[in-house]
DNA sequence: ACGATAATTCGATATCTCTCGAAATGTCAA
DNA sequence: TTGACATTTCGAGAGATATCGAATTATCGT
């Protein structure tokens, strides 16, 4: 990843609203919600989230698709790993013993169901 | 986590020698830099690096303490922690089995050794 | 206490972005 | 094709932030 692009992520994620409607379309889950719904949800006009809509996909955190007449819009899971694994690549320098802080554990989406998650 | 605080640092990392400067000290581990280190590796002043430093360590990205005249920087691991916490909070509303993105693993800071990694 | 070093604060300019209503675009049902 | 609906694009004013040199504060060795 570039780091205009990852610089990118992060304005986009740098505001009351688009942060509002990303961590919304993160518990809605793949299926989203459609444009007009999440200007109903945040409270803010339909030409106003348009923008925010479009820096939000732009900066690869959402993806979007017609059906019908609405335009859906759900996280884009795979732009948000690369966004995160950019921040914290190389973390420590590669050795582990100096800082097992278990970060990944706390952000993990959607935890695997207890018997497999007790058997790691 | 509060929103005002998660716009803080997102915004924190939205800016190029910011994020140069947090993925620099997240690679030298929890040790740090001191912030003339810092300057020279990022090439800029001392002054705007002391503008920049000082709007990482109030998002809660870094922590900094003296040693004799310099002051070091290193990654607030427990900030960070809890900012990525607060973006994929109730990821898919809680259901599993609806986005298992993986995204956790590829964000492992400092990957556990060989052996623990291929229990899991 | 003094000079040297390390870092921060100040001040001013330039650039970028948020916001909304109005207008335009695209889609559908009849 | 006509009208209705869903969303986006346009335009302009208000507010926020990046940048650097100069001045200031803090710490150390002698």
């Amino acid at each position: 990843m570039e780091p205009k692009a990852a610089i990118g992520a992060f304005a986009a994620l740098a505001q009351e609203t688009r942060l509002g409607v990303f961590r919304l379309l993160v518990q809605a889950g793949p299926d989203g919600l459609n444009a007009g719904d999440i200007a109903a949800r945040v409270g803010v006009p339909a030409s106003t989230l348009s923008h925010h809509l479009g820096i939000l996909e732009r900066a690869g955190l959402l993806r979007a698709w017609r059906v019908q007449r609405q335009i859906y819009y759900a996280t884009d899971y795979d732009g948000t790993r690369r966004l995160l694994d950019f921040l914290m690549q190389d973390c420590c320098g590669g050795v582990p013993e100096l800082c097992r802080t278990d970060i990944a554990k706390t952000i993990d989406c959607c935890p695997k169901p207890a018997i497999i998650q007790g058997a790691s």
